[in-house]
DNA sequence: AATGAATGAGGGTTCATTCAT
DNA sequence: CATGAATGAACCCTCATTCAT
């Protein structure tokens, strides 16, 4: 009984250990030049190793996606949770999740896209995305509801909440094309001032 | 002297037949997946000419991306030359040609992000994106600044400019993720409604 | 323990037998010709173990020249060893040696020949044939010492150390050029006249 | 009339252009890395020619390799020509000859070598080098029988032939392999040295 | 649970050769 | 006679995957 605790408890830490190896090896090569011994290298492990724990090189990547998009879940999860009930810092601390050290490295950035530009071929991919950006989507649309309420006004909340996850997401690339002059400040910024711009009751004072 | 010149026809014809298929192939299987087999064949040509016309694969994707890249600049020129003067309708034109039919296709999309997902590791694919960029980053920019003259606000067209052209790219991902239920009539109306809530005076009446 | 030595002998005799296959293929067919396919095939293993072996076909080459070097050194030394101190059967072991069935092989040779020619263009060929020359030259040398002391006569020891060096490698071309007429036993009849009519006193009534 | 023997001038001057160009390219590159794409380049003519004057790349060796063997007979004839009837000046002549600026380059060496490596599997090779390796036996063995006589001495003729000329070989070999001490000053003495020694009497004096 | 040698399909690339111009 | 774009066979090599240990 122990001993079998044991091993799943090894097997768990050499999954993680290859995964995060996979993470790493991603943000430094893209999905084509990465191979199967890269990853187990990177882990401190043996060749075939990777296929014994994921089958194929097609689900470590699947589960790694579905790991980083967990992880930012999470993240994302507790941005807000900490927050109460007041939609204006729900908004401000997802904005601050976002583009936090944590979140918005050059490195993770890159393994996101690199998972987006398959989405196409690999439906796989395509829906832990969509699962991520559905739930993104769903939270920011009820507190840009909740907002749209407050302020009196005439808007879409979908809309708002579909321009505000573009906004976020193309930041994220810039971030990608143009590492020198990108900072976290201007991007959050950026984002204030879209939100400012459409809430300005709610919002003029702040920042 | 004709002949030469039929010759030279020629090879510039195969040149655009191999790009043209390499595109067309990238919109359906992301780089790892696409062979120099699948590109001569969809050219109507043969096994070795690719490695004739380019030297290797990556030179193709290489001129590929500055073929995709001029293809975008020339429309994004045209859809501005010809409104004149006006700021606003060089702004409307902008946004209607990345949304249009001809560019903003899941296909085309597919392509840019494929070529995006590779920024980080390779340099000649960072430059050709850097350098449409800065371009339309200057364009818009210059625009902008004329439009905040005008409104009388206070306003970064840095930070504008940037927003803006995040907010476009975001949107292009979204109907990659999800182009079930994108449409690019929604798309132009967020983008509208990201400038109407910034330039209200200007913007206001249209759309 | 156990495990890890039978994997690496395993190992070395996949290495081995590589080599010997590509000894055996080049005897037939020049470095052209030679193909992974023919060496793994000769080797009754499958097409991408050499490169996993050898990194590539270079390697395996140099390896091999490395190998057939070994051997003969191997054999040359021991030719030499049993003779205890006398230089005139040194010589004889020598040339009885480099004539012998084992060695001088139309096959051997041809392997020889194979990377003497490309000895201009390939340091790593041209350093190892350096080596096992500079290696016989100075054993030759100092044989030649002894033997122009004791007979006491002006004689260069380099000159006629190259000399001997050369009319072996001489001979051995012979024999790839003309297999028909060419035969060990004359061979040595040549190599024992140029030694003879240097060294009469010593020489002469042998053979 | 006139034209026709234009046109064959031309052709006669692009053979022998192509000819030279796969010299000098063998020179440097060895016969598995020399392309016909080299050899039209070097001979300033274009790709597909090669193949219009000499239907294939063997063909072109082939005539490549009768080409460099009758420009050696031919400065081998000349050499033995002008010296009347004299076996001695004769026999220095040919090592003059054999280790003359012109024809004992470390470049023309290796194309001789190349083609050596090669003579056991092509046929056409081997007939050409053993069509002027009789050539040069027979005459030296009529010179040395000369000798032979005059020195009164019991020497196999052929024996001493087969020698001498495998010397030759062998120091063009050490040409090849070590290019920095050979020198050719060297090399002709130990030839010397060789005749000296059989034919004491009459080659004592010179040199 | 882990190892790493071995497999073998499949890719990119080279290059002799052809042929319309 | 000459050109050079085009062909396509064949090669080297990579790498995911397997499996005996």
């Amino acid at each position: 009984m122990k001993q079998r605790n044991l091993r799943s408890e090894n097997k768990k830490n050499s999954n993680l250990k290859l995964i995060s190896s996979t993470i790493k090896n991603l943000s430094k090569k893209g999905i084509n030049e990465l191979t199967m011994h890269d990853v187990s290298q990177g882990a401190g492990l043996s060749q075939g190793i990777v296929n014994f724990h994921f089958k194929n090189k097609e689900f470590l990547l699947i589960e790694t996606l579905r790991f980083i998009s967990n992880e930012y879940l999470h993240s994302f999860q507790k941005s807000i949770l900490k927050t109460e009930n007041d939609p204006r810092r729900k908004l401000i601390g997802i904005i601050e999740n976002d583009f936090s050290k944590k979140i918005c490295t050059r490195e993770k950035i890159a393994v996101w896209f690199t998972f987006f530009s398959e989405i196409k071929y690999k439906p796989a991919y395509h829906q832990i995305c969509k699962e991520r950006d559905l739930y993104y989507q769903s939270i920011t649309e009820n507190i840009f509801a909740e907002l749209i309420k407050k302020e009196n006004i005439k808007l879409s909340k979908k809309n708002i909440a579909k321009g505000f996850q573009a906004l976020i997401m193309g930041l994220w690339l810039d971030q990608l094309e143009d590492p020198d002059t990108f900072n976290r400040i201007q991007a959050k910024k950026i984002c204030f001032e879209f939100i400012k711009s459409n809430f300005p009751k709610q919002f003029k004072r702040i920042i």
